[in-house]
DNA sequence: TCTGGGGTCCTAGGACCC
DNA sequence: TCTGGGGTCCTAGGACCC
């Protein structure tokens, strides 16, 4: 068996661990530049406020409800995160971390009769520990899991707790929208209903070969799943990652490519950073920047360019210039740039044994900007990032709105919460 | 006026190899 | 009239996830 521990209204949740005010109302947590509703509380949902809708389309209905409105804090939620995991990862034999808010688990040690109980302890100790109520589905399969799960939040009598055994899963998938099966999108659930098919058993239901053909192996992945027969496995230890991106959307329009050469300069510097905090290095880097997506034709333009780097890198100094470079063959004069980004490919560890030498490069070098670079990893964490700069990144990264942050209660000694008695 | 950010995997087609 | 067989690698685009 496998079980889906997902955390409810993550964002939201987070955001109410620390203001117990909130609790009860309606709490919406909105994206990057204050632009969509990417977390809604139980009673935000109750009002209509879809997932991923723009703010100003529901301005009228948040201030009428009253609504609690936060812009985003990731460090918060990224610190809220582990410490769930790490409760988790207490609790149970093996967890895969599948996302921020959710990770899978490992229940074949566990007697059927007990996975009930088990679930239920899981919950009320990581609510206890963290501040964070989850839900949890258990089922044959990840994907029966993640129905389970669903289930769990939808029906009030599960109390937040799916164990799904096998004689009842048809049952279950027959009440569930084929649109909320793990792994089918919007694309495929639009074509399915075309086909007549609404639900996760007469999903289920549909010959192997027919799925294969117009879903492709992934589709055919989900329809084995759900049929009992796994295709997934719990992967405890995360694969290395393929790329590191850092990108934005700007507040405003913007014309100027000096402007959007500190844009890019600081996400270019940020990817670096990640990068070498990750122990990684990097051979390719690719630029993106593009007009808004709303806009006229003749008023759009936008693309990507990727160049390789002469030898793998982990320097700030080599990706800003090398992002700088590709940005000034990407600009065009005379359009407004809503959007642009950085992202690093090619990623190998850095190990000395393992990095391939530039054909050039004498050697020194490399020893020279290692001591930069931790110089500036290490000024930067003492005294904040961004304290130790290039010129061409922006003062305080890049500007966006923000105007209902939080306090970053957990990661940062100035905002950690008072207590006066 | 105002519409997020960060990922992975698969497929088809083209270029190339012997 | 007839024009091989078996591969790899790369890229773009499309699908999906949170």
């Amino acid at each position: 068996m496998f079980g889906l521990i997902d955390c409810n209204n993550f964002y939201v949740s987070c955001e109410r661990a620390f203001n117990p005010g909130l609790l009860g109302r309606p709490v919406v947590v909105l994206s990057n530049n204050d632009g969509c509703i990417i977390s809604r509380s139980q009673e935000a949902k109750a009002l209509g406020l879809p997932m991923g809708a723009p703010v100003f389309k529901y301005s009228q209905l948040l201030e009428r409800h009253r609504v609690a409105i936060f812009s985003p804090n990731f460090p918060l939620y990224g610190d809220m995160s582990a410490r769930v995991m790490n409760t988790l990862g207490d609790l149970l034999p093996g967890i895969e971390i599948y996302s921020i808010d959710e990770a899978f688990a490992d229940l074949c040690g566990f007697r059927h009769d007990d996975l009930q109980a088990v679930a239920g302890e899981v919950r009320s100790t990581v609510l206890r520990h963290t501040g964070i109520p989850v839900s949890i589905g258990a089922g044959r399969t990840k994907t029966l899991a993640k129905a389970a799960n669903h289930l769990a939040k939808k029906r009030p009598a599960c109390r937040g707790v799916c164990v799904l055994e096998a004689r009842d899963e048809r049952n279950a998938l027959a009440s569930l929208p084929v649109d909320e099966v793990w792994g089918i999108g919007r694309r495929y659930s639009r074509f399915l209903q075309g086909e007549g098919v609404g639900t996760a058993l007469e999903f289920a239901l549909l010959p192997r070969e027919w799925v294969r053909r117009h879903l492709h192996v992934t589709g055919a992945r989900v329809h084995a799943e759900l049929n009992g027969e796994p295709c997934l496995s719990l992967e405890q230890v995360r694969p290395p990652r393929k790329s590191i991106c850092v990108s934005r959307s700007f507040g405003r329009k913007v014309t100027q490519l000096d402007e959007l050469e500190n844009a890019v300069g600081t996400f270019a510097s940020k990817c670096a950073q990640k990068l070498r905090a990750e122990g990684l290095r990097a051979s390719l880097v690719t630029v993106f920047v593009h007009t808004g997506h709303y806009e006229r034709p003749e008023r759009s333009s936008g693309g990507h360019r990727t160049a390789a780097m002469p030898a793998e890198t982990r320097s700030t100094i080599d990706i800003v210039r090398c992002a700088s470079v590709l940005l000034r063959e990407l600009y065009r004069k005379g359009f407004g740039y809503k959007k642009a980004g950085v992202v690093l490919g090619g990623l190998a560890p850095d190990a000395a044994s393992a990095v391939t030498p530039s054909l050039f490069g004498d050697g020194q070098d490399e020893e020279r900007t290692a001591a930069l670079m931790l110089a500036l990893d290490t000024v930067n964490s003492r005294y904040g990032s961004g304290a130790l700069r290039l010129a061409v990144e922006s003062p305080s990264g890049w500007k966006q709105r923000q105007e209902n942050l939080s306090p970053r209660y957990t990661t940062d000694w100035d905002d950690i919460i008072e207590v006066r008695t």
